[in-house]
Parts: C-alpha cells; structure tokens; sequence
DNA sequence: GTTAGCATGTAAGGAGTTACATGATTTT
DNA sequence: AAAATCATGTAACTCCTTACATGCTAAC
C-alpha cells in the first residue's frame, strides 16, 4: 500500500494552499517534506494530478515564465486549488480517526495543522499517541511470552526499536502540552498580544 | 514498492536457520522482528513460501502435532532451509552494497549479524551510516536553499525528523566501536574466556 | 457451546516505482 | 559545447494488502 493516494492528494491540498505550483516544485516540496528516505516519482504524482484535475479538486493553467519570448516555449502547467478542493482540504484534516494516526498520514497531517484548530490538532496528537502506545504495549507482551533468549543482534534490533517508538510518544506529550499550554494562556490575557491560532 | 521480496526471503532464511517452523509462526515471528508499524500479511507471506519452494531455498514436511491422534486433523506444514538455501542465505548476508542498507534490508540483515564475520558487519553497519549522513547533509542543504520561514509545525516536524536520523547515526556510532573493540580484545588475550565471535 | 486463536491459503485490486521518452533552460 | 537540472509525462511491472474461504483446537 505504501502511502494511500489521499494521503498525497491531502500533501497536494496542502501545498498548494500556499500559493500556486507546478508538478516539478511539488514533488521537491512533498519530497523534502516527508522524505525521510522514500522519495515521491513522477510516476506518482503526475497521475495523482490527473485525478485530482478530474475530480475538480484542482484547476490548471498555463503560464509562461519570461513575458519576453511568447510561444516557442514550453509553458508549464501551473496548478491551483479550486473551491471544491479547499473544502476537501478542511474535510480530510479535520477527520478524526484511525487514518489520521498512521504514520504516513500523521505526518502529513501534522505538517498542515497551522489550517486546523487546537481541538482537532489535540484530538489527533492524542490518537496518535495512544497508537503508538499500544504499538509498544503489544510488543512488550509478546516479548514477555516468548520464552527463548534472544539474539545479541536481534535484541539490540528490539531495543532500538523500543526506544524510537518511546521518544517519540515523548515528542507527542511535549506537543499535548504546548498546545494545553497556549489555549490556558490564551484564556488569560497574559504576554502574546495578538493570540489567533494562525501566529509562527 | 514497501519491502521487496528479497527482504521477506532473508528473514524466512533467517528464521528457518533457528530450526523448521510453519507458516503461521513465521509470519508472527516476522511482525516482531520488524513489526514497527506494517505487519506481514499472510496475503504476502504464502506466496513468497511458494516461490521460495519452487526454487528449492525451503523444503516443507507434514508434521502431526499430537502423536496421539494420527490421520484426522490437518497436518500443519513445517519449512525447513534445503543447503541451497543455506547458501543463499550466505549469499545474501554477505552482499555489500547498496541494497544491504535500504532501511527494511537493514534491519533484517542486522537481525542476523550473528551469522556472519565482522569485517562484513563493518562495512554494512558503516553503510548504512554513510547512507543517513547522506540524507542529513541533503536536507541541511535543502533547507538552506529555501528563503520562506517555515510554518511552525512543518519546521517542528522537520526537526524531530532530523532529530530521529540523527539518534540512528549515534547508535551506529556505537555499534560500530562495540566491533571495533571486540575485535581488538579478541586481539589480545584478556578477560573473555571464549573469544569466539558467536557468543551472546 | 461458543469465542478466540491456530493454520493455510486464493483472488482481486490498488499503489507506486522503474524505465522510457522528450525537450527546454541554465550553468560551467 | 556539454552537463546539469528543469519539466512533463506514459507504460509495464512488481509488490503487497484486503477480503474472502475454510476448518481445527483450546479455553471459558
């Protein structure tokens, strides 16, 4: 299954929001963006435009870089959200739920949550850590059960894992909390003088 | 792609190595040795069994659990390596390059360093090193390249991925002096009694 | 007795990578 | 002038997951 086709056409929604692109420029940003190893191919993200162009999620049009030299170019095909897809956008991230916790989806979803509110950014954080907590869970039972003593290497492997897995229920809890932290802080009229959700 | 079939093959290999076992408990075994996330679907893991029996890596035999009774229940199949397989597996292990630290590749090998020599537990353990201190260096330099301030919670995600890679580098670190200084112990006649690599 | 787990498969379908094909533009 | 990178695609192929189908065995 690897990464779900929503999962780039939310990627696609996303990036485009902020401001128009072309094909080339989105597979850099998608790539940089949750490129931690597998990258995104032409192969994917083109005919994911396709789709995306004949479901109305997005419109394109030509553009032509330099205004000096007008036809023999090759103009690119510069893509842009439409209504619809902007509704589709707030759709996907404001579902809670299972899809938005698998890895892939969280990431992505995590990446755009400044277009979400606190509620859905908390409920989702939560889920994702209960995820990820029941994930070790699981692996500490079945690690219990098993009898044999396990491999120097394979246990180093485990262990490993184990960790990663730890730290970044920890990453999760510190995010809960800055989020718990600014909506009390907001309630008080405290320091940050303008408190909209939307400020870097 | 996801894992590549040549990865299911080393870890049955692998496992098979430790003594015959059936499907069903290949499959479990497989989930934890590199469950962190997918699971191995029987969808996946049969036919891969098949394949691997037509080319003569694996053989199966019928075993009847309980002596007891002998004819009715159906007989579970139980895969055991042919030498063939052993030696692919052979084969496999000691194949540097850059398929041997492919993230799912690397962790199946490391699973089973035990079966081969340090100097091949070297090269793919510093490998693998190279190969994320590549993508690091990729990213540091991507990301210098981009002028817009990132949005808040993208650069946070950016960073805790950085931060991931970074930690994995580390461990390698470590994993690579715990070699270097077994070896040189090994060297010298001091404390371990069997300075055999096999041992626990 | 009935639920949960053991055990073995198959078929259909989705998803995406690789490789191919083509050409413009910029940098060296 | 060559090399690199920008830029847009298509087709074949591989791989795997999902869902289905079936039946045994142990525990409650």
């Amino acid at each position: 299954m690897a990464r779900r086709a929503e999962t780039i056409e939310l990627a696609v929604l996303g990036l485009l929001h902020e401001g128009p692109m072309h094909g080339y420029e989105l597979r850099k940003r998608l790539n940089l963006m949750l490129g931690w190893g597998r990258v995104l191919s032409y192969g994917s993200l083109y005919p994911a435009l396709k789709k995306m162009l004949r479901g109305a999620l997005i419109e394109e049009s030509l553009s032509t870089r330099t205004p000096g030299t007008p036809v023999s170019k090759r103009p690119r095909i510069t893509y842009q959200v439409t209504e619809a897809g902007t509704r589709e956008f707030e759709r996907l991230m404001s579902e809670v739920g299972p899809t938005a916790w698998e890895d892939d989806n969280f990431d992505i979803r995590f990446a755009f949550f400044s277009s979400t509110d606190m509620e859905i950014r908390l409920r989702v954080l939560e889920g994702r850590r209960t995820r990820l907590q029941e994930r070790l869970d699981r692996i500490q039972r079945e690690l219990a059960m098993t009898q044999q003593e396990v491999d120097r290497y394979a246990g180093e492997l485990q262990r490993h894992g184990v960790d990663r897995v730890e730290r970044e229920v920890m990453w999760l809890s510190d995010l809960i909390n800055a989020e718990r932290n600014s909506a009390s802080t907001a309630a008080s009229p405290s320091i940050s003088p303008t408190p909209t959700p939307e400020q870097a």
